[in-house]
DNA sequence: TTCGGAAATCGTGTATACATTTTATTGAAA
DNA sequence: TTTCAATAAAATGTATACACGATTTCCGAA
């Protein structure tokens, strides 16, 4: 059981709903019935609807044309381009962060959060602090989103990051035993350096193709996992929401 | 009665509120309270709240931490980063396309456009059939977004088009007599010309640069509203969502 | 005067009954 | 058998009453 204490039965819902698609549990393609489905989530309809609304903001639901709500399905076509679009947006953002300049107390934030990065790396070969790793690695993006100060770009960077498979944090890979996986998170660690450097020295062009480049990692190891080892795929959580 | 004949009261809803806040009428940072909203529109809360919610979606309103609505604020700031950003997406679309390869139907069908779009200049030199180039022009855009095949970029292209500022027609410049928009017209064309000529050839960079560049032009439009006549900017409708 | 807190007010959250539309079913006629 | 229309059912659309929470106001005490 959940231990669900939104402050709403609407917000509850969003949660609950959330998870299940995210999980899988709801499959795409499902309508979204309000009379069972409130009855299921002992709600009434109205905070139903509500919810529903709200993660079709979030892109989850879709409305049908005559009245209702299905659950969006997601191919592994989508996968690839939301992460290739996430890199594009990314990207726009480190570029004008680099034109425009970017504010000095997020810059230092970004160029420091580089250095705590480094830090997660152990001296051991196979050593690396995930956990730690993975915060970092949010707070770095999250930073980047905004570094340009355009509220418009942020706002659609963190959008396209909201789908789960999308996300900066999704495929990275949290088994160091793996030898391509721990070598991807170096090689994305080296891109986070070089994106700091390049917004610094407003070189703009650079900063937006590294950027691109540094969504691809996580395409790689997206491939990786698909093409190399598919008994890994029920492992990733990011693709329980994509339809086979 | 209003003339605004949609099935059902939320729908017509969005329609009358969209309408109020796209002219101006509604201010940004206005909050939408409930209750007098829908005595003023004469419905019950229940479809105002689905029409809110709906506008939300359209990123033309915003949910505000404890409940409610306020009309999203948009600065002129916002005018040209959603600019750069629709140059950004169509130039994606665009470049996807080429690597990828486009439908032949819709390439064709581009093309064919391209041509038509050609015929609205006449033999004068300042005639130009306005209401028929703003009609195909809106539908090269369209095609373009949905060119690379992939449903997420198209999504995300549409998606930031439908902000009134942002659309492919929103600076088109209906007066002929001023020199430096019909120029800006032929120069569109041109660029039109170019885009579907680079993605025929398979030539993604060009693509992807040429429609940003593409972009640009509305934004040139824009500055020349701003700056050479001041006073124009009131007869441009798209502006009048825009905060002073 | 200033501060704290109780009470009133304002506004959204929720449940529910009923209306309307859409979709499915059924049966008769071609 | 197929097709169409009538009808039943299912599902969403809408109104409304009441609950709850947040905010504001106002009064009394320090």
């Amino acid at each position: 059981m959940s231990e669900n204490t939104a402050a709403t039965h609407a917000a509850r819902t969003v949660i609950e709903l959330r998870e299940k698609i995210i999980s899988g549990q709801l499959t795409g393609g499902t309508r979204l019935f309000e009379v069972p489905l409130s009855e299921e989530l002992q709600i009434s309809r109205t905070p139903l609807r509500d919810a529903m609304s709200r993660l079709t903001e979030e892109g989850l639901l879709e409305r049908l044309k005559n009245g209702g709500f299905v659950v969006r399905t997601f191919t592994m076509d989508d996968v690839v381009d939301a992460i290739e679009l996430r890199g594009v947006l990314e990207g726009t953002a480190a570029r004008l962060a680099a034109e425009r300049g970017a504010a000095p107390e997020l810059l230092s934030r970004m160029e420091s959060l580089v250095s705590e990065l480094d830090d997660c790396f152990g001296e051991a070969h196979n050593t690396v602090d995930f956990e730690r790793y993975s915060e970092l690695n949010a707070e770095f993006h999250q930073i980047l989103a905004s570094l340009s100060g355009s509220d418009i770009v942020r706002r659609e960077v963190e959008r396209v990051c909201r789908l789960p498979f999308a996300s900066p944090s999704a495929f990275l890979p949290d088994r160091s035993d793996i030898v391509a996986f721990r070598r991807s998170l170096q090689v994305a660690q080296e891109q986070h350096r070089a994106i700091a450097a390049a917004i610094a020295a407003r070189e703009g062009s650079r900063a937006e193709h590294l950027a691109r480049e540094h969504a691809r990692t996580a395409r790689r190891n997206l491939d990786y996992v698909l093409r190399q080892e598919a008994s890994l795929r029920d492992q990733v959580p990011s693709l329980a929401i994509v339809s086979n």
